[in-house]
DNA sequence: ATCATCGATTTGTCCCGGACAATACGGCCA
DNA sequence: TGGCCGTATTGTCCGGGACAAATCGATGAT
């Protein structure tokens, strides 16, 4: 049983899986193979965690999720990994979107942790724009600021859930304030995301675009176990079904679970990847189409018209 | 690495780990202890639990909640264990909630894959009695009804998906169209659940009721670290931490996390815990107040007003 | 008949070292 | 430069041993 928070200092190895999210079983083999977290034990011989290694394992966490290689950093001091979170390369182009500065008002609000204004502000520029634009051009690169300074440590956990439960409310209800798309002539869309994937904005910004576009949707919302989307898929009768991938998942969970999905729906229903992780892109697989960019979803959808 | 939902139909056990919320070492020390459950092993020598197998783990789960020990009831035959879940004594005396024929259009939209039917019904009852009572008369009730029946396998898991996005729709936008709380008087609350919980239903009940009362929130939506909770409550000069926990979390880890937290905040910052969860009420906490009902939360607002 | 006590049993978690497939790297060749 | 292949890296699983904490249940006292 011993559990343990260790009031005085110390985490146990459970509570470190909790927080860094590195299993239990990586936790000793880094410690055997690197010689680092190098926990202290406790009377009964099990690991104790220092809160100074279990923040060390933290960036090395980020740096590992932005494509570092365990072998190179887990044994390096504190200082060397800070040096490289800050040598981080800014994530992308941006290609589509608004100026820095357009946006810096809204990352004042999360940084001053002022909720409500916030809110007024996304809620002004979705009147202001228009839904479409406003996902495609304000949404999409403020969420990859936000990613990107939560990655270099600038931006804590608390703060980016803070926003994305912000942004949540925001396009909810444009979304509900929508009208109920006509089912003539457009598809009927499920949406959802694999299992392990929790990240749902991805899934709300596709739905926000697939619904302006006259789209009929049905959300099954996150980690949505892939034999069920397919009987959703049937009972449903939808004509597409729309995933969303974030980084955080693991490629080939992907791969394989994409791959899954295909054989298992029949070849009448189309199956659209989007998001940021970097798999949908690098790889292809038959029958998958894939969506790294929200503005392809128009464009997308008009092929399908012109198919039918 | 080897991953795998196996296309056929038996998961692995990180995927048993993550469907029932038993640990592997829990699950590897029941199948050499008791007999069950006994996976069979894919190519590579590991195992592969069947789907009967996983549920009935379920049912056992739902048996050790509820109070039975291991030893006597994992390696009854599967019908042994309906008879005991169906012996159960109701949950709880459920006092307040509708009796179950005003519940069965709801069901009966949710089996019959209705998703405007249900929403429109759930829409009509919110203007019919009023958040309020709609959350505590009918969603409870309601919740309690799907998850039942997706224990005993009558529901699909894409169904109460289903059911889950329509009702996350309709609260977000009854919770949106609420006046904003002024601040007098009432405690500001910090809302969330612990990493690895992310069942969110809950949250957002209990972020109506508190609404309802006056009460501000800051929802920072599901899976929070501890340390980032802290740090939220901090800078956001909170007065409660309010918590939900469904039945799939790991009681330990409950029990850590919540004494970790408590140590980690300032005592004048007091710590709600509620959720359908037993482990809340069987043991208690130092300085924490468990709310295994939501009908206790006005009471507990007015007796925090008193204290002041 | 009810309650407290205390040994015996149950139970979840941790430990350890070994193993292995999938992957990414890095050098080689064209 | 770009493609190919052997090699090193890496996360997860296995199995059995161990042990503290929780729980049971029998005994004895009120």
């Amino acid at each position: 049983m011993s559990n343990m928070s260790d009031p005085s200092n110390a985490l146990s190895i459970a509570s470190v899986e909790r927080d860094t999210g590195l299993s239990k079983d990586t936790l000793r083999v880094w410690e055997r193979r690197y010689g680092f977290p190098q926990p202290t034990r406790d009377t009964l011989g099990e690991r104790a965690y220092p809160l100074e290694q279990v923040e060390r394992l933290r960036l090395v966490k980020r740096l590992l999720d932005a494509g570092h290689r365990p072998g190179r950093i887990v044994s390096l001091p504190a200082e060397e990994l800070e040096k490289l979170v800050d040598a981080l390369a800014p994530t992308c182009p941006s290609s589509t979107g608004m100026p820095a500065e357009d946006l810096q008002p809204l990352m004042d609000a999360v940084y001053a942790h002022d909720v409500e204004s916030l809110r007024r502000l996304l809620t002004q520029r979705v009147a202001y724009m228009g839904l479409g634009r406003f996902v495609l051009e304000v949404v999409a690169p403020f969420n990859r600021m936000v990613g990107d300074a939560w990655l270099r440590g600038r931006m804590q956990i608390y703060e980016e859930h803070a926003y994305t439960e912000s942004l949540q409310v925001v396009l909810r209800h444009a979304l509900h304030s929508l009208p109920v798309p006509t089912s003539e002539e457009s598809p009927l869309a499920l949406l959802s995301t694999f299992p392990g994937e929790q990240h749902g904005i991805g899934l709300l910004m596709a739905e926000c675009l697939l619904r302006l576009e006259g789209c009929r949707c049905i959300s099954l919302g996150v980690q949505t176990p892939i034999w069920d989307m397919v009987m959703a898929a049937q009972v449903h009768v939808v004509d597409l079904v729309v995933l969303s991938f974030s980084g955080v998942m693991n490629p080939n969970h992907v791969l394989d679970g994409l791959q899954e999905l295909r054989s298992k729906l029949p070849s009448s229903v189309e199956i659209w990847a989007g998001g940021s992780a970097p798999v949908i892109q690098r790889r292809s697989i038959e029958g998958v189409r894939p969506m790294p960019e929200l503005t392809m979803i128009p464009a997308a959808l008009a092929d399908w018209r012109a198919r039918q």
